[in-house]
DNA sequence: GTCTATACAACGATAGAC
DNA sequence: GTCTATCGTTGTATAGAC
């Protein structure tokens, strides 16, 4: 029996994943793919006879990381929905950070590549993100108990991942985190915003905000 | 003297600004750009010695439309600085909509795919970027009588265009208007909640908040 | 300033021995 | 399943006539 399945297909998907998130699609020769996997190109033409079957290989591998290597640090750690939140925007930033800017969001890059060109690979990239957005989606749902009745998880949902988005674009171009963080506080602000209404309309209505300048 | 100085150049870059909103520097072959200019290959080497020298020109002259085919006839149409915000991102939407979602924020989509390898392009995609957010946050700066003391004018630009930028790329993925319209519209639930407390919190504060859920 | 022809490299993909 | 050699195309960029 053979002892585990191939790992020289492993290797060949992990390699081409990073270089698809560092160079773009496009740009990444499959010589390279090969030989920065240690692999020969045969054996890469074995096992995705295209590039587009590695590049679908590249993002169903992306879906099956997202709890491990995106969420479950996180989740693990903080029990809070909202505050789970907010540390996985603060996770991009660091990600950022450690890589000068080199590595943004690997989903949306390809998004943007992809979109128009490669019909099936936007599948998979709307995948991507629908699976994101379910597990943020699911934070807002825990907390709703603080959020008013009006406040849809999923649209939150949906309005944090636009920001993350929009401002990993910005702090990858100016390099450096001015616009990231002006976009993280204003959604910080709008989201504690809306726990604060909720905080102070009880059944009898009337009680007046809190400061409207928050601290953290 | 000259009648109007070369306008073959300006086909090319006119061309080529086409092109690279909708394929991609990238993607886009000078060959390709010649042909739909209707010029010859040497004359295009002869105004731009490199394809990075045309991406630069093409890169000057989006900062030159910002204006004249972004901003203008919204600025002209409607006099509220918060309308011109959100009519201006309404004109994306409509953009999306009339290229079946094939094109998309060309800056955004230059940023993703130079940001990393052409750092003369990033400078002026940044510049690009801060011109827009110059615009935006001058509309805010226009309306701040009816804004928090609080809410700084450039913070909330940049807000506006990281929802936008994260707006567009996920209409693109899906190829639908739900992610774009929820993400709009709690950017303006976010807008209209700071206009709304301003106007609650006269010096006598205390007074109560209207109804949380907006019709418009 | 325009045009043709071409150099030179890199790409994805294939063939066929082992 | 691995490896080498190579095909055919496309890309940017050049050379040189006009």
């Amino acid at each position: 029996m053979p002892p585990i399945q191939s790992n020289t297909r492993d290797k060949i998907v992990e390699t081409a994943m990073e270089l698809f998130a560092f160079h773009g699609y496009g740009p990444t020769g499959l010589s390279e793919i090969a030989r920065k996997a240690g692999v020969q190109q045969g054996s890469l033409y074995h096992f995705f006879p295209t590039k587009e079957e590695l590049l679908a290989a590249v993002l169903e591998r992306r879906k099956a990381l997202l709890w491990p290597d995106v969420l479950q640090a996180i989740w693990d750690r903080f029990d809070d929905p909202i505050e789970r939140i907010f540390k996985l925007l603060d996770q991009y930033r660091q990600m950022l950070q450690a890589t000068e800017f080199s590595h943004g969001c690997p989903i949306g890059n390809l998004a943007i590549e992809l979109t128009e060109s490669h019909p099936n690979a936007r599948e998979l990239i709307a995948e991507n993100f629908t699976n994101w957005l379910k597990a943020v989606e699911q934070c807002f749902h825990e907390a709703s108990r603080r959020l008013p009745e009006h406040a849809e998880p999923r649209r939150l949902a949906i309005f944090v991942l636009t920001t993350m988005e929009g401002a990993v674009m910005l702090a990858r171009t100016y390099r450096d985190f001015r616009a990231y963080d002006a976009a993280i506080a204003s959604l910080r602000e709008y989201i504690e915003g809306l726990i604060e209404s909720e905080t102070n309309w009880g059944s009898p209505r009337q009680i007046d905000r809190k400061a409207r300048t928050r601290k953290k």
